[in-house]
RNA sequence: UGCCCUAUGGUGUAAAGGUAGCACACCGGUUUUUGGUACCGAUAGUCCAGGUUCGAAUCCUGGUAGGGCAACCA
């Protein structure tokens, strides 16, 4: 690192390694803190990215924690979604596996300690009263009429709390700070509550549960945490963050918020992203169109792209509307590099080569990838009857139209450059057979036959095709911030055509051994992978994750 | 009628008083047996007004705009 060129680091990676150098840290120490109580989506990935990826990068360790101190919202099934998620983008909790209920008993010191000291008192009022007493981010507060209670009898009152004294709601136990404090979340918080649920951990053992205010930090501080990243909006918790760490002495780790991530086209947020689950507008939290890391995953993004674009997007503190666009690239830029060209036809139409044999058929070489020759190399069958993509033929076309027409000549990827003789359409008008005739010396690989096709089309053979469903996606929303509108709801803003569903497409016969979620380019059309959820006996299915890009101008 | 945070091309993000750079998107071109990839090029930016300075995106003052803050949620 010494004397390293200026890279450009990020206002966290500065801070980070300024405390390095001047020793306030001999090693950082990270931690991504999930409340299991829904699924994590992209905007997750990035925080991920950011705290595992510090850990990585400065040697130090992060911890994975689960911050379950309502047990009225979290389950176990949660857990089990988040830590395959954080594993499949590629992490390790190189500092452990946590969870504040864990801490419950230490916590509970710390509240005793509080009261001790004459910082915490247990109040009697309903959530109405408290609520007014709070006042209003532009007026003060009033102090509770229990606010003055003496140590010793909140403590026992405290201990009676814990020994399930109290029905549920009936007081609380609050930090004595400053009712007119200008930061709302000092004015005397909440920091217990009776609150009788089952717990997926801790069971029936406490009727008390710490708020997030007296958990997280007090967690962070006894699993020493150096950098507490989080989002935007917990930084008016920070003042209340560093008051519980002076108070009670404990470790102390520095809370830096950079602003959440949003990306256009979609919603992050928890709540609206369960509405479209429970309405059953989407088939579930991993639906393709989601932009949860299951649904990305089902949809056919690769780990590695997702933390390429968490790499490019940048740590800042400014609101942002990421491009999807960029999303897109990264997953683009990561297939265009490893995925295996296929052929496929999304919308078959019969395509005749009149002059090949009938009976005849022989196998063609193809590269597998262009871009990584180690790849190798497959053979696709060919022969008199093939399947070409139906907008691949045009009956009236000028100039710029490379692909097939009356008087046009095209390459057949990897087999031979053929030229149009007739075709055939139906009572309707619709398009059942294109016919051409093919030039033998033209052959891929050894073609002498000096003929120049501008266009070059994939095609699948006919008595070796299988069939398949193919899925194709497009952005869940018409607008770029759904959730943008004060006066619209984010729900206007469905695309009524997000999901399109193909059924009788052909696919080259190597696709019949297709693996769940590995990628395929096919060719021309974009990146595709075997969805084992959708597929269904004797059926498969697969799932366009991105179309390639298209320079293609029309008109 | 308060407190906190933030303002750089279309979208993001750098530049720590000294040439406003990079990526995506868009547009044009070269190569191409994927209208893909790769490569080359173009367009485009410091919220406003003052001030300090030889010099300001950067420092100061005042505006303006956006976001956040009043759950026994996290």
């Amino acid at each position: 690192m010494e004397n390293s060129p200026a890279k450009d680091l990020h206002f966290i990676e500065q801070i980070i390694e300024e405390d390095l150098k001047s020793g306030k840290h001999a090693a950082i120490h990270t931690r991504f803190p999930p409340e299991p109580n829904g699924h994590l989506h992209i905007g997750h990935a990035k925080a991920i990215c950011l705290s595992f990826g510090m850990a990585e990068e400065y040697n130090g360790l992060a911890n994975l924690r689960f911050d379950d101190t309502n047990p009225e919202k979290e389950s176990q099934a949660y857990v089990d979604a988040i830590k395959k998620d954080v594993s499949w983008l590629g992490f390790k909790w190189n500092g452990g596996e946590y969870y504040t209920s864990d801490y419950f008993e230490q916590l509970y010191s710390f509240a005793l300690k509080l009261i001790d000291m004459g910082a915490a008192y247990v109040d009697h009022q309903g959530p109405e009263d408290i609520a007014s007493q709070k006042g209003t981010p532009t007026s003060p507060g009033s102090d509770s009429p229990y606010r003055e209670r003496l140590a010793e009898e909140n403590r026992a009152l405290f201990e009676q709390m814990r020994a399930g004294d109290f029905p549920d709601g009936h007081c609380v136990l609050r930090a004595k700070i400053d009712m007119g404090h200008a930061n709302m979340h000092m004015r005397d918080p909440i920091i217990y509550r009776i609150k009788r649920a089952h717990h997926q951990r801790t069971g029936n053992r406490w009727c008390i549960y710490p708020m997030y205010d007296f958990a997280h930090g007090q967690s962070d501080a006894l699993e020493e945490i150096t950098h507490s990243l989080c989002t935007l909006e917990f930084e008016v918790h920070r003042p209340l963050y560093d008051w519980f760490i002076e108070q009670l002495g404990i470790f102390s780790s520095r809370q830096i918020e950079f602003a959440r991530l949003n990306l256009s086209y979609t919603i992050m947020s928890k709540r609206k992203l369960l509405t479209l689950v429970e309405q059953g507008v989407v088939d579930g939290w991993d639906d393709p169109r989601l932009p949860t890391i299951s649904g990305l995953r089902r949809r056919g993004y690769t780990p590695e792209s997702i933390r390429s674009f968490c790499n490019r997007i940048g740590i800042a503190k400014r609101e942002n509307i990421i491009d999807v666009s960029l999303l897109e690239f990264s997953l683009r830029d990561h297939l265009n590099q490893t995925a295996h060209r296929t052929m496929a036809v999304l919308d078959p139409v019969k395509l005749v080569i009149v002059n090949y044999p009938e009976g005849n058929s022989e196998q063609l070489p193809s590269e597998n990838n262009p871009e990584d020759e180690s790849a190798g190399v497959r053979n696709l069958p060919f022969s008199r009857t093939l399947w070409m993509e139906r907008d691949d033929f045009k009956l009236e076309a000028n100039k710029k139209w490379f692909r097939l027409a009356p008087g046009k000549t095209v390459r057949l990827k990897s087999a031979y450059i053929v030229r149009y003789v007739d075709h055939v359409m139906d009572a309707d008008g619709v398009l059942q057979e294109v016919h051409v005739e093919y030039f033998e010396n033209s052959k891929s690989g050894s073609d002498v036959s000096g003929i120049k096709a501008k266009g070059t089309l994939h095609w699948v053979n006919a008595a070796t095709a299988i069939d398949a469903e193919v899925r194709l996606y497009d952005r869940l929303f018409n607008d770029p911030a759904p959730d943008g509108h004060k006066d619209r709801e984010f729900m206007d803003f469905l695309n009524p055509h997000s999901l399109e569903v193909r059924t009788g497409c052909k696919l080259e016969a190597s696709l019949a051994e297709a693996s769940a979620g590995v990628p395929y380019q096919f060719t021309r059309l974009g990146y595709f992978s075997l969805d084992a959820g959708y597929a269904t006996e004797g059926r498969q299915v697969f799932n366009r994750a991105v179309t390639l890009r298209d320079g293609w101008k029309q008109g």
